[in-house]
DNA sequence: AAATATTTTTAGGCTTGCCTAAAAATTGTA
DNA sequence: TACAATTTTTAGGCAAGCCTAAAAATATTT
């Protein structure tokens, strides 16, 4: 139906609205898809033709009703194949987003709902990140930063801010598992570190770096 | 490496050579993908000068090891994405090619690896043909057709001759499933039907037009 | 408000993969 | 062997997606 190069361009352009951008700008496309700005207008004017979007020269774009339902359907499909890879494949969630960039633009709508089935409708991708339905509901998160929560409550590591594989290894070498329960301990506004203790009296240090990137659930 | 439409190439002069022809000639390969025989002229020259052909004028062409090795892998992926969407995600036989058609052009060895080993290694297909192992080696199942069989001899049914969804489905309708154990009773030159046996004393009829589709082993 | 900097669009061009129409080579037939 | 039919290649062109360089519009400074 929709090309690959179409897909990601629509993709792209969700996302950039979902971190709260009304209208997004040529620029900022160009940027998050690694190409030149010329080449997001020529794309543009054709995305509007299609009606996938709204397009006012030198005025930024919004996608349509229409746009949003493609864009949601690849996040859907590239997230249910995140999980297929890591549960089933034992991919680590380091490995799984390059794959997924590619599978997430197979078109069978029978396979994504066969897939979905097959991973027992799960409702979080390994990042932790929500998994739209078929009918492109995408259920959003009462995540906050780690950074961001108070000592004396129980909260259970939940999704990451940032995707990036250097950042998940690294999570990986401190033994960050999403799904564990913590509890702040410390938070020194010196240096922006937190301490928690988790189940059986162990204890972890996070940086601010790593602090602000990892998102937690209150309990 | 190779675009989706190259390895469609190679994967299709690859199958054209399997069925015995030496050269394979510029107008059997437009036939096979649907496209005209002056594309078929330029793509070819592309991957000669990728050294993935030899190729000389008005002579056809024939892969090199190379060319072979990326067909031949192309395929293995083809057939391993065809058991997993039978095996694990219950798709018909009718159902598998058109998806593997798509996901057989996904780039990642290690993802190849692991969905061979999540199979557990399968050796055939869902439609009985044999998947090339990592090193591109292909063990060629020795079959016959069933219309060449000979009565009165323990027959597996093991693969199809013909992969097209309406054969598939009439098997389907008629309760043909691999694996299956027969012994030909009947054979009419009139008019080239069969008949087999099965365990529990079922009976079934092939028409001549199904016999000389359906691949047997003789155990 | 004018000048300057930044962003966006336009113009023209490239590659890939496809097409049609015509020319060239090969194959089949008289 | 010469003529006809078929196959293959060449020539020229188109759409998708990308590029650079230049022009136009918008935003920011002074
Ligand atoms: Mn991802
Ligand atoms: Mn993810
Ligand atoms: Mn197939
Ligand atoms: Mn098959």
């Amino acid at each position: 139906m929709y090309s690959y190069t179409e897909e990601n361009y629509l993709k792209t352009i969700y996302k950039l609205s979902e971190q709260g951008n009304e209208s997004i700008n040529t620029n900022s496309i160009a940027e998050v898809l690694q190409t030149k700005a010329a080449s997001v207008t020529d794309m543009i004017k054709k995305l509007a033709d299609k009606k996938l979007l709204n397009y006012e020269k030198y005025k930024g774009v919004a996608l349509t009703e229409k746009g949003r339902k493609v864009a949601v359907d690849t996040v859907r499909k590239h997230r249910l194949w995140e999980c297929f890879l890591y549960d089933k494949l034992k991919f680590g969630w380091d490995e799984v987003h390059e794959i997924a960039e590619q599978l997430e633009h197979i078109n069978s709508e029978l396979l994504t709902d066969k897939l979905e089935e097959f991973l027992d409708f799960p409702t979080h991708d390994p990042h932790g990140d929500p998994i739209p339905t078929k009918n492109g509901v995408i259920k959003k998160s009462n995540f906050i930063l780690l950074c961001d929560a108070k000592p004396n409550q129980t909260l259970v590591m939940s999704g990451v801010a940032d995707h990036t594989a250097v950042f998940l290894q690294h999570l990986n070498k401190i033994s960050v598992v999403l799904g564990t329960e913590i509890q702040i301990t410390e938070k020194n506004d010196y240096d922006g570190s937190i301490a928690v203790k988790l189940s059986g009296n162990k204890s972890m240090y996070f940086s601010k770096d790593v602090a602000k990137n990892i998102l937690v659930k209150v309990k």
